[in-house]
DNA sequence: ACCTGAACACCGTTCAAGT
DNA sequence: ACCTGAACACCGTTCAAGT
């Protein structure tokens, strides 16, 4: 395995910065179910290197959003912090429907990841929703919403948004979200 | 071909309803993106024969979706004379959401049928927005909509929720459709 | 410690050959 | 008129053998 050691090898750490590179490349031109035999063929590295590196796909991917995840997180902590609590929690699902544009398919994985403890994705998902139940919390103490919702109920929007999104257009994934958030934030946000 | 001559063969009708028969248990099991292969070894048939029956996999689910679609289209058109057209529009909606519940992976098909005139699930999705937009005008007529909408806005709704309803549960799918439909509709319905 | 690539078990789709 | 099944071009994943 790749982890063992404490230094990885030179040729290793390359191999792993090429695979992730082009990964990348790849998902955001096809999407997260391209062919991973792709990805290390232009990677130049035999199929059985990338599964060294990366058990499966859905490790390479959590590879591959850790920096994003960071950003996204970052900004849900300084949306708590906005004087508005109805117009952070909006601004809020369009940053997470933004962030799942990355890759064709990446809303279907999110929607996984939440409730499959055993995915790769799973924390950052429940990383969303805790940011959902906070930014509700918020509103609700400041009279913006209109009925009961939850972080989970914000979570199923946005990756609702984020499919639409990707099946239709953006466009259509912004009616929705509009739609949405009409029935929960109350007029006097 | 199959379609050429006038009666069918014997043993060609017979193939073709025993595909059909196992197509239905297999997308029902396995959902939509299932084994053709499976299907025809099931059907007791060589995969040759399917194709010779199907052109494509959306042929083949078109075609058993045909009984169920006009089931729903008969409801939709009930609903047009019930008396109130917020409650048929909610009502409407849940149909189209229980349609789309047959197999997993049908809410992903619908969604890319309304914009690909080849598709053969293509008429279907025209026709079911257009039901959404006739309930949406007699509810605007009869002052039930607090916002504008059309018949797409409701169909990726529709769909939305019933995506939601196979990657979380349908309960959560509900919540979405409870939001959405609070934001649609005036409260004077 | 890491990489290679053959091996295995699957796919969808086409089409020449049969009946 | 219809059916068969081999053929082709792809997959994901594993693992013995190499360096």
């Amino acid at each position: 395995m790749t982890e063992s050691g404490r230094r990885p090898r030179a040729d290793a750490r390359r191999n792993r910065e090429r695979l992730l590179a082009e990964a990348d490349a790849v998902f955001r031109a096809q999407g997260t179910n391209a062919s991973l035999e792709g990805i290390a063929r232009r990677a130049g590295v035999a199929i059985g290197t990338l599964y060294a590196h990366f058990p499966n796909r859905r490790a390479l991917l959590g590879t591959l959003l850790r920096q994003r995840n960071e950003a996204l997180f970052d900004r849900g902590a300084d949306l708590l912090d906005q004087p508005s609590p109805a117009a952070a929690l909006t601004a809020w699902v369009h940053a997470v429907i933004a962030h799942a544009a990355a890759y064709q398919g990446l809303a279907a994985m999110l929607a996984e990841g939440v409730d499959d403890e055993a995915s790769e994705l799973h924390q950052s998902c429940v990383q969303m929703t805790d940011i959902g139940d906070r930014l509700i919390a918020r509103a609700r103490q400041a009279g913006a919403l209109r009925r009961d919702a939850t972080g989970v109920d914000i979570f199923a929007l946005m990756n609702a948004a984020a499919w639409i999104a990707e099946q239709m257009s953006a466009e259509q994934a912004g009616r929705l979200v509009d739609l949405a958030m009409d029935g929960l934030l109350a007029p006097t946000a």
